[in-house]
RNA sequence: GGGAGCAUAGCUCAGCUGGGAGAGCACCUGCCUUACAAGCAGGGGGUCACAGGUUCGAGCCCUGUUGUUCCCACCA
């Protein structure tokens, strides 16, 4: 007999495991004309990045799917890799470079590269550690690097193919500039917070002497660069001063009073300062007024020579000394406090400013709309459905996208300048000459794209596209694609349109979304507040399939969840139970015992648990193909606990004790359910199932490549089902009443079962004595029941005679209490049937189920009455 | 300003085509019954936020209200 250890000890048993899951090579796929191709993209996470909660919730609901997919037979790809990040990445080198008191233009471009390829080195094998620890099944063989060749040379591809149709541009547009990272970033990547702040009133005199304007500002530093002022044109407080100068204080400068409809009148006093290098708003107006653009910082946010004596300043330290000389000049009206909100760059959360440069731009628009379309047309589905929403009104809205920065980590802009005639061109590959003027002298751009510019191109570029590889060919599109709903702009839609403009044919055709995992208290899980949980102490201390389990119950698609500890404890438990459940049936066979199977001349109890099992492996089936983890999970929880512990495990002890003719089935269908639900169970904890399955007899060399259970009409026992159900029904009724009365379990009594069911009853009467604790059970017999204890279920009415132990007064005020219950029950049931309207509305087995109800209430009053009747007067 | 989610037992949450109100934890009672005390048996506990409506029937569908969280836009 082959032993366990008392209890499951995941740190003895994942490691191994996964190791002979690599050396058997299961996680491999490849195209396979004889199976149906079945594809998931890991969504990379950066290399900077260690494994935190979000990672360990994602990875867990990919792994849950590619597992049940492998085990359904098909050729299962789940591709992993690791994203480059660029202004995430370089940060990181920065900062540690600043340690050293080193600067990037201390070591230029190519020292900064190399630094920043040896922290790929080092690093970007660390979070692929932390995903196997998990137990990921990703095929390793083909992990990919977002900044490898082959994704280079795919950014390359695509970059030339939008120019040349026009959808990639260059040109001087007000940007979202960090001056942290000192780049520009694009609209997604600008996070908004209302701050306090304040409202400066200024006055702004006319240059005529006739008089001042009045206007207010937030940021009254980029007064520097005003070269208007605007009013509405139906203003009838300012039409007169259109066209007239005002003087801008501190500056001297005559700047017109121009009329533009983006101005409210309601607002303010309904005069706006025009900044339009450093306001979206004010470019625009600037555009339409043909006004100058006077940028008056640095790229690191300092004053510039066009800030006059200001230049060398911080822009809040220039912000502080134009104040206080604004009010020295008599040009500060008054100051009010104001919540406002700012933008911050999401990486660095410095405050953003706008800024007019020159950069690369993708033209949205002609991109958005087949990319909405295909998400109309059902050929992507987000789950849950109501996502789609958000990705319509974004894709709808959208802007075009900057994706040029002025980073060194990243994929190169594919674009050179001729020093000569100053011709652009855009190549695959660095041009020998200039194809305009024939010279040599030609400088790469020196800026990088944008991260998600490569992460756009995720799904097809992995798979070997521009080249038409086989793997491009058999997984693309890929299945599922699974992500939270933090990054639906950045990722999906990027994705989505991408796929669909160079490969005609979205990327995924279901987008599964989760949501955020919080702390126990429900803020977000940060480096600030201290409050992260390391996915890795959790698995070292429960395993990583406590953790997994922990994540995948309980949760619905798209919604945040909190972790609670308690939660993986109780998923601990369950994995013990499991443990404790196989350690028993190990103690129950022979080692020789041949790989599971269902063995003729089936009992009441086998067919049971196997018509439940039948049942469960149907419902668990369907539940994954609607991407409803949380639901499947929860009932492979109840089948394990309460149908196959709690019952078919008792039951098997007293068959496999009493009946020695049908042990041997009994041990063989107890293998058989434990084999197969192992398997149901195994893409929610991998590692706990292979361990059980490798001890008990089996066919195949892992649980992980074995077949998944399937239902089958066959094993369907839906009248030994419900016989069976009548059993325990009438056992739980008698440890009820034996509990209430404090009876002891060691206290055995004569059990007296009156019945229809009188088959029922008597192939379970060994049932029956042991569970409910009987000296002995009789069946259909009348006896004196004066001193009794009556009790009723819907099928039987059962007396067990306690002699002194009974209270009759309670005893009767008990059956009456249950009479009058039984009672009211009947006339809700009654209630309905009489009404006319449900009975021809309702659908039929609906109405039927009341009628059996009817019929079983009346069956149960008057078994009741009668109880009543034979007790003692 | 626009949009979305959430509100169910003391706590954390399921409940997906409208017909039984559920789980885990916590709590109470009794059990070391030879797989498991990380366990077994039994139990208490809910006007399903509020107000209307649709329906034979509503936790679930519709309208509104309140509270709460989030996303988008951004009025200088």
């Amino acid at each position: 007999m082959k032993q366990l250890a008392k209890t499951y000890e995941p740190h003895e048993v994942e490691d191994r495991i996964y190791d002979s899951w690599i050396k058997g090579n299961y996680f491999h796929a490849q195209p396979d004309e004889s199976k149906k191709p079945y594809t998931i993209v890991i969504p990379p996470p950066n290399i900077t990045g260690q494994l935190h909660m979000g990672h360990a919730l994602d990875e867990t609901l990919q792994d849950i799917l590619i597992r049940w997919r492998r085990m359904q037979g098909y050729s299962a790809l789940w591709l992993p890799g690791t994203d480059h990040a660029s202004i995430a990445t370089e940060a990181k080198i920065v900062q540690a470079m600043a340690e050293e008191g080193v600067t990037k233009e201390d070591i230029g471009r190519d020292g900064f590269l190399e630094r920043a390829w040896k922290w790929k080195e080092k690093y970007g094998g660390r979070i692929i550690e932390q995903l196997k620890k998990l137990g990921s099944s990703c095929d390793w063989e083909r992990e990919r690097f977002t900044l490898d060749e082959g994704c280079s040379k795919a950014v390359r591809e695509v970059f030339v193919r939008l120019y040349e149709k026009g959808l990639i541009y260059r040109g001087e547009r007000i940007i979202n500039w960090c001056p942290h990272c000192k780049t520009s970033i694009s609209d997604a990547e600008v996070e908004y917070s209302e701050k306090d702040g304040f409202f400066w009133h200024l006055s702004y005199p006319l240059a005529d002497g006739s008089g001042d304007l009045k206007l207010a500002t937030t940021r009254p530093e980029t007064m520097l660069g005003d070269t208007a002022v605007a009013v509405h044109p139906d203003d009838e407080r300012y039409k007169h001063l259109i066209g007239k100068n005002v003087i801008l204080p501190l500056c001297n400068r005559e700047i017109p009073i121009v009329a533009d409809e983006y101005v409210e009148m309601d607002f303010g006093t309904g005069v706006v300062k025009i900044t339009p290098a450093h306001d979206p708003n004010d470019f625009e107006v600037g555009l339409r007024h043909n006004l100058p653009i006077i940028n008056v910082m640095t790229d690191d946010g300092i004053i510039n020579e066009n800030g006059g004596k200001y230049a060398g300043m911080d822009r809040y330290e220039c912000r502080k000394a134009i104040v206080a000389d604004l009010e020295k000049g008599g040009y500060l009206v008054k100051i009010e406090p104001l919540k406002h909100n700012v933008g911050e760059c999401y990486r660095c959360h410095t405050i953003v400013e706008p800024r007019v440069s020159k950069q690369w731009f993708v033209k949205m628009k002609p991109l958005a709309g087949p990319a909405i379309d295909v998400v109309k047309e059902g050929k992507v589905k987000f789950v849950p459905e109501r996502f789609d929403k958000i990705y319509y009104h974004w894709m709808e809205n959208i802007k075009d996208w900057c994706i040029s920065r002025q980073l060194w980590w990243g994929h190169r802009i594919p674009a050179w300048y001729c020093k000569d005639c100053g011709e652009v061109i855009v190549a695959r590959e660095k041009p020998d000459n200039c194809p305009k003027c024939g010279r040599l002298r030609l400088e790469q751009d020196p800026d990088t794209l944008d991260t998600w510019f490569s992460s756009a191109l995720w799904p097809f570029s992995t798979l070997g596209w521009p080249d038409n590889t086989e793997e491009l060919k058999y997984y693309y599109p890929t299945n599922t694609l699974v992500t939270g709903y933090d990054i639906i702009f950045f990722w999906v839609a990027r994705m989505i349109f991408s796929g669909v403009e160079q490969m005609g044919e979205p990327p995924f055709d279901t987008v599964f979304i989760h949501g955020i995992v919080r702390d126990s208290q429900g803020r977000k899980m940060s480096k600030s507040l201290g409050n992260g949980i390391d996915p890795l102490e959790v698995i070292d201390q429960y395993g990583a399939d406590s953790l997994r389990f922990t994540l995948a119950t309980g949760n619905s698609p798209g919604n945040d969840m909190r972790y609670m500890p308690e939660r993986v404890e109780a998923s601990r438990n369950f994995a013990n139970k499991l443990w404790n459940a196989s350690r028993f049936v190990l103690m129950n066979i022979d080692e020789d015992m041949p790989a599971p199977s269902i063995p003729e001349n089936l009992q009441i109890e086998d067919k049971w648990v196997i018509s439940t099992f039948n049942t469960l492996s149907k419902e668990v089936t369907e539940n994954l193909e609607k991407f409803e983890l949380g639901i499947a999970v929860q009932k492979l929880y109840d089948f394990i606990w309460d149908i196959y512990c709690d019952w078919y495990i008792e039951l098997a002890k007293i068959r496999i004790q009493s009946d020695e003719q049908h042990a041997d089935n009994t041990r063989k269908v107890l293998v058989w359910v434990l084999s197969n639900t192992l398997k149901l169970l195994h893409p929610f904890m991998p590692f706990i199932t292979e361990e059980i399955w490798q001890t008990l007899p089996h066919d195949g060399e892992s649980i992980m490549i074995s077949q998944w259970p399937s239902y089958d009409e066959k094993l369907n026992f839906s009248a030994d089902e419900a016989e069976l159900e009548r059993m325990i029904a009438a056992v739980r009724a008698i440890r009820n009443r034996r509990s209430e009365m404090n009876v002891p379990p060691s206290k055995k009594a004569k059990i007296y079962i009156e019945t229809v069911f009188a088959d029922t009853f008597e192939k379970c009467s060994m049932f029956i004595k042991r569970l409910a604790y009987a000296s002995e059970v009789v069946i259909n017999i009348q006896d004196d029941f004066s001193t009794a204890v009556s009790i009723v279920t819907n099928d039987a009415k059962i007396f067990i005679p306690m002699g002194e132990l009974i209270d009759f007064a309670a005893e009767k005020a008990r059956l009456e209490k249950e009479y009058a219950n039984a009672e009211k029950e009947l006339a809700q049931v009654m209630g309905k049937l009489n009404n006319e309207s449900f009975v021809s509305y309702a659908p039929a087995h609906i109405v039927e189920k009341q009628r059996q109800q009817a019929e079983k209430l009346n069956e149960k009053i008057a078994m009741i009455k009668d109880s009543i009747a034979k007790l003692p007067k």
